[in-house]
Order: C-alpha cells, then sequence, then structure tokens
DNA sequence: GACATCTAGTTGAACTTTCAATCATTCTTC
DNA sequence: GAAGAATGATTGAAAGTTCAACTAGATGTC
C-alpha cells in the first residue's frame, strides 16, 4: 500500500489473470461482432440503436450518446452518419441548446433493431452467460463496474480532492 | 433451465451485468491505449512485441501470434509491416514449414519495449488492478479464463460431439 | 456587453482494419 | 504420385476510425 515511486511489475498470478482478460475480452468482441455482422450491423452500430430505443422519446443528444458507447464525438457524427442513410435513425436539434444535436430512432429503425435483438441476446447468451454460472457472472459486472467507476473518477474534470499522485 | 426454443431476454440484473460489462471494457481499453499512444505505440502492436519478448527465441510464427493476441492474419501482416519499418521486428522464414515465416523481436524492438513496460505496467495498475480487491481481480481472472475456453470450445474446428445445435 | 474560454458537433485527410482474392506450400487420399 | 483440399501469409481496395482543424453557440468575467 506504500506507494513506491518505480513501478512494481505484476506478479506471476496477476500477469496470467490480466493476460485472460485481455484474451477473452477480444475473443468475446469478436464473437459478438462476428454474429451481428451476419445480419449487417456492427456491435457498436447495435449499441447505437439499442441505446436510444430504451432513451424516454427515443432519443438522445450526441455528446450523451457518445459518452453512454464510449466513442469519440467524431466516431460518433460518422456512426450517425451510416445509420442515418439506412433510415435507422434522424438528426433533430436538441430542445434548449442550439448547439446540440438529438440523434432520433425512425420506426424503420426499431424495427430493425427488433429483427436483431434475439440474436443478439442468444449470441451474448452463447458467448458470454453460458460460460459463467450466475454467481460468476454477477461478480463480473460488479468487477467492471468498479473499474468503470475507478476510470471514470480519474477522468480529467473529475476532481480528485488532494493530489493522489503528485509527479 | 429447460431450453425453450426461443431467445429468453435478460433480466433486469443481467442486462446491468451485460451493461456493466460492455461500457467497463471499452472504457479500460481506451484508458491502456490512450496511455501507450503516448509512448507512440497502440495496445495492439504492445501486445505483438511483447508476446515475442516473452517467446522463446523471442520469435514466433505470423499465425501462432494471430492468434495469440486474437487479429487477424490480415490485420498483423500489415502491423508486422509497420513494426517492421521501425526496426522494431524481423521476418524470416520459419524452420521446417516453407509456408511459415516467423516475426522476430529485434534489440532495437527489445529496447523499445523496456522503455515501455513500466509506463503499461502502471497504467494497468492504475485504470484496473487498484479499483479491485486481490480476490476479485482473481476471480476476475477466472471469469475471463471460462469465457475464453467456451469461445474457444465453439470455434469452428472444435469437434463438438454430437449435434449440440441440430440447426 | 465584449472578451476570452468552453462545449457541441462536424469535416476531411491520414491511418488502421477488414474483406475478398491470390499465391505458395503442405497434407490427404485415391 | 497427382488432383484436390487445407493452411500460411500477403495484397490492395473498401470500410471504418482517429486526428487536428474548424464553425457555432453558450458561459463566465471584468
Amino acid at each position: 500500500m506504500q506507494g513506491t515511486p518505480r513501478a512494481r511489475w505484476l506478479d506471476a498470478e496477476q500477469q496470467r489473470d490480466w493476460r485472460a482478460y485481455l484474451r477473452a475480452s477480444r475473443l468475446l468482441e469478436t464473437a459478438l461482432d462476428r454474429d451481428l455482422q451476419e445480419h449487417g450491423v456492427q456491435l457498436s452500430e447495435y449499441e447505437i440503436i439499442s441505446m436510444l430505443s430504451e432513451a424516454p422519446g427515443r432519443h438522445l443528444r450526441m455528446s450523451a450518446l457518445a459518452d453512454l458507447v464510449v466513442q469519440s464525438r467524431s466516431r460518433l457524427t460518422h456512426t450517425a452518419n451510416r445509420l442515418e442513410r439506412r433510415g435507422w435513425v434522424e438528426r433533430r436539434p436538441s430542445a434548449g441548446d442550439r448547439r446540440g444535436i438529438d440523434l432520433v430512432l425512425t420506426a424503420e429503425g426499431r424495427r430493425a433493431l427488433e429483427g436483431m435483438a434475439p440474436v443478439h441476446v442468444e449470441s451474448v447468451r452463447r458467448n458470454l452467460l453460458n460460460h459463467l454460472s450466475a454467481d460468476e457472472f454477477h461478480a463480473l459486472g460488479s468487477a467492471m463496474r468498479s473499474i468503470a467507476d475507478g476510470i471514470r473518477s480519474q477522468a480529467p474534470g473529475h476532481d480528485v480532492g488532494k493530489g493522489t499522485d503528485a509527479i
């Protein structure tokens, strides 16, 4: 717990676990993406329309959506263009702030999502849920929540309090 | 537990945990990548030279390496070209099989890796390890190992036994 | 109320990844 | 031992992502 100035290497077990994480997270991403791609979308596109479908009024501001799906704004702009060309989303100026743009899920987008959702759920089960007990899966979720919170708490704009890491 | 033919949706808690996984895995990837990019490499490039450095003789066959880091062969070919241009790796015909190519870490590549390793370890600690207890982290590693095993056991080429999934 | 500063979103070029086609070699099997 | 199938790696074009620069509107400040 004493902060040593120099980076300590990981011990053998940590190293093994870290490698396991890295490898599995990629296998999983690849598998989920492949399954959705048979239906003509990428996972990252699916996420966008899925978030929109759950948002009140089926719309979200570009910046809020970008944060939610962890994509850069620029990437979201380009992806939204693709989705718009397919008729799945539309852009609308957001109420109140004239800089803002709302991305709205169209009826056609909703239908497309409804067609893909069962495929995707089945894929999540087959590639993830089926390999863990309910407890293991829930522990995975909690651990990942802690990680997300931890990372966000160091993000720029977050006031960390007193210098945890003075150069 | 009775296999219903139709996809069951996820229950609210599973959904929450799955979303947490997705979001955190992306925040983590982004954070680790950003930290390495300050030193001019992407995480996926770092992984390649790091695997090479640990391999006996500091070399691996392209196909073995591609599997190890979960990249397509084509992607690895392109990435290896970039690394080769920087003088960090070299290609050599592999012994025995004249179709094969070994990717070898150069002395310069090793030096570069040694320079970046502490940065990367610190980043893994800061973005991942520090947010979990030792037990939680180990459980995460185990869960991810199960997932990797589960996904690979369904991969094409793996004989699954009698038809688990008749059309 | 005008200045700088910050936030929201877009743009196009550069870069990376994917996709389908290709070439060479090895393995099968007949 | 020759034909066909499978494996290893590469190629170049298409598709997707990042990066830096930019426009427009909001916010803070003096």
